[in-house]
DNA sequence: TTATAATTTTAGGCAAATCTAAAAATATGT
DNA sequence: ACATATTTTTAGATTTGCCTAAAATTATAA
């Protein structure tokens, strides 16, 4: 597989994320920053290899090769998140340009002694579950703290945009994963949502709300 | 810089060794394992990069720019294969292949963080040595094996051919980087050499005698 | 249901990096 | 020195991955 095969191979389950419906070539597009007549080329291609199914019209699914390739590229990726953040310490914003890259890194011996290296870890540094060498992972019970009840808490598990300018954000307002978050109130008007977390009381937009996975206690 | 026209200015670099002398297209084909043809079509492109001096049937020359691109690359490739030795269990035999890989990952931060990781290492596991980020690094006082007096001794500092092969021979004959080493003889008939090494004594042959670093000892 | 809009595919082109075959330039040997 | 051999370059093709513009298909809405 090219670098550019692997990356599309990767979009595809992204979007597919659980379900195995067709992703349509806008959608694909939109995902990969390319135009759709370049994602027909190129799924063409990935159909020839089996790594894809597709018909004219209809959309683009994951075969079982497909999806194993995905997850070993996924696999590959949030491994050497995890390295960067472990063991070279960097942030958990600056993470991901270079694993876009590190992750065509072709060499098992190299990923499975990297494994290692961070005690097989399960989640990366934005709490999203690595698959195993078979392309096994742990799911984790989580919600959106936007979906939270009012009182109630749990622990931050993970976020859903992991763009930087939210992980910053997260940074400058103490939240941080494996912490623990109360949920004090809802603002019905703007659901909005006043929380304590790391010993400081704040408010949260319902955008930022949406983008942050808690694990909820058992109440 | 693409990855190949990396590989290219390390080719170039390692064929010009230390003297600024043109290369020819021939002698590269050589190196990068391709035809000529495209060797010429490579370098018409590096040229107008000005990365090299290049006039036809003159053969080719790293302009300073490109010098020091080379010698980003290899402090890449070198700190890598450190790394994958330090950290990751590699032998000195297995690194080669994936640091061809992971020479080319671009972000400066990234290998600066490695270089301080491995505690900013001036030799690779081949005795190789490390450029540092403004491309500088240290020469040693090292000889060939097969060049030494009789009697003499010294330590290994590095080898010439890095090749598995040869690599996984000197595993094998107790032979290691670090090591102490005895010229005891040398056979003027075929100049293989009797030497002590690790508490072993052994017979080398011309071949081997002529890819090892040796730093003499002061007698 | 039929015109219009949106999506998707095709057709044709481009750049990088390679190849083969042929032409051009340089080097060599007697 | 000049014929021959070697080296190097050019010309033209191929593959990957992208593009634009136009055609084909599917969806939507009055």
């Amino acid at each position: 597989m090219t670098h550019s095969e692997e990356n599309y191979i990767k979009g595809i389950y992204h979007l597919s994320q659980g379900g195995k419906k067709a992703i349509s070539t806008n959608a694909l597009a939109g995902q990969m920053e390319t135009k759709p007549s370049s994602v027909t080329d190129m799924v063409k291609r990935l159909s020839e290899k089996d790594l894809v199914h597709y018909k004219k019209y209809q959309g683009v699914r994951l075969t079982e090769q497909g999806t194993l390739e995905a997850l070993k590229v996924i696999r590959k990726h949030r491994l050497w998140e995890t390295f960067l953040v472990e063991k070279l310490d960097f942030s958990w914003d600056e993470v991901h340009e270079v694993a876009e890259q590190l992750e065509h890194i072709e060499s098992e011996k190299l990923i499975d002694r990297l494994d290692a290296l961070l005690d097989f870890p399960d989640y990366d540094p934005h709490g999203d579950p690595i698959p195993d060498k078979h392309g096994r992972f742990k799911t984790r019970d989580k919600k959106l703290l936007s979906t939270m009840q009012v009182p109630s808490q749990g622990i931050c598990v993970g976020v859903k945009d992991s763009s930087a300018s939210f992980l910053k954000f997260l940074d400058r307002n103490h939240i941080a994963l494996g912490r623990e978050i109360q949920i004090l109130e809802k603002e019905p008007y703007d659901q909005s949502m006043h929380v304590q977390i790391g010993g400081h009381t704040l408010r949260i937009s319902h955008q930022i709300a949406s983008n942050l996975y808690v694990k909820p206690n058992p109440s």
